[in-house]
DNA sequence: CAGGTCATGTGAGAGTCTTTTACATGACAT
DNA sequence: ATGTCATGTAAAAGACTCTCACATGACCTG
């Protein structure tokens, strides 16, 4: 695919390029795909958008303005999935948590370049207002799935559900930075990323009264 | 401090620098502590070892090489680390479980360019044998201590070390990496990145089992 | 339609980094 | 003393980042 025009589906909005913001994280992401966030050149995304390296400046300050503008296509992508994922809590709140969990590993494989272009570059948030929107409204349906699991249990015994919602996503992170990607450079496992983060969170929640059944069951 | 002669506190070994590497190595390090590992450069590195740009290409076939090296200092001493806090398994092997957890945290805070020569650059580890070997090392103490902590529930219902070891491997990843640089930039607990630990540890392994008392109780 | 204005893109260039190559030199063995 | 080899230097090619002066096309205004 090329970007010479109309590249992000939006119609041709003119000027010279058409849509080189677009066609440059487009590019950015590509060559994240191929060689990994340290690949990634501001010369190299223009000349694959096909203008002079100096005219991704001005679009983006500096490269990492032009990475962080792909992360945050990234997290956008991310909240939906993991939204999806939750569907409004069917067909059951433990069900439905357990596939937000799935598809945080399921993104990371998926989308090797926008996972490693949101999480593997040391890009400060902080700089980047929407970036940190972003990733917070990705947070906020694992964090309002708590609110809606925990609520099973009865007030005095309730975990709170921000502390489940950060130990879950502290686990499914772990599992998908230690042994989520692809590359054969990684660990063998006894078993598949998924059910490795299906049973570790099956096993936790267990022990707050959140999951029916004996953990042990689940294993073997 | 600077490294002009007998860098890594061995006797001089003598040549023209005395002892190069341990002085690239030092300073790669502490650039990687200034500025994070995109900060890091060869020629910047030689510059604070006192040596011409070319000197490092000695000893280190290319700047990966040297990060690589960087790395492996740090995997070593994370291994050791993680031993201490095994400590055998005492006072007990739930008490020393969680001390294992701890050591995690507390050398990804400690060393905090150690912990990111290790695991924010995105090195192929399996170019470079003996860091692949020292991470296995530091895993192993993790694994062991998985190994005798399950050993205490009877067989029939005994969970795999294995699966044990790799799911809090992952949840103390998961908060390290997401929680646990001191950055202004990340979010905001409730609760410190070790007491998140320790609760998602200890809830994880009550269900298991193997650690007494009831959940709600270790939460308010 | 003419003219002005601004966003967008270009070409050239300064400065830095990576890595290679030919060359220099000091340590050490004999 | 002398030869050898590891270690370091200077110089340079090539790539990248980012800036600046300049070009140009889109669009507005009358």
């Amino acid at each position: 695919m090329t970007w010479s025009h109309s590249g992000g589906g939006h119609e041709r909005r003119g000027y010279h390029h058409g849509n080189l913001p677009e066609a440059l994280i487009g590019a950015a992401l590509a060559l994240i795909a191929e060689k990994g966030p340290a690949g990634f050149t501001v010369a190299e995304a223009a000349r694959r958008a096909g203008v002079s390296s100096a005219a991704p400046y001005r679009h983006f300050r500096d490269a990492e303005e032009l990475l962080a503008a792909v992360a945050l296509r990234g997290f956008e992508r991310f909240g939906v999935a993991l939204e999806q994922a939750w569907n409004g809590g069917h067909p059951d709140p433990m069900r439905a948590f357990e596939n937000v969990g799935r598809a945080y590993l399921a993104f990371a494989r998926d989308e090797p370049a926008f996972f490693a272009a949101m999480l593997d570059t040391q890009i400060a948030f902080e700089k980047y207002p929407p970036l940190l929107a972003a990733s917070d409204r990705a947070f906020a349906v694992l964090r309002d799935a708590a609110e809606r699991l925990t609520a099973i249990v009865p007030k005095p015994t309730r975990p709170p559900a921000l502390m489940v919602a950060l130990h879950v996503w502290a686990m499914s992170h772990g599992v998908a930075a230690l042994f989520g990607r692809a590359d054969p450079s990684r660990r063998k496992l006894p078993m598949s990323p998924e059910e490795l983060l299906e049973a570790g969170i099956l096993i936790y929640l267990q022990s707050l009264g959140l999951a029916g059944g004996s953990a042990s069951a689940k294993q073997g």
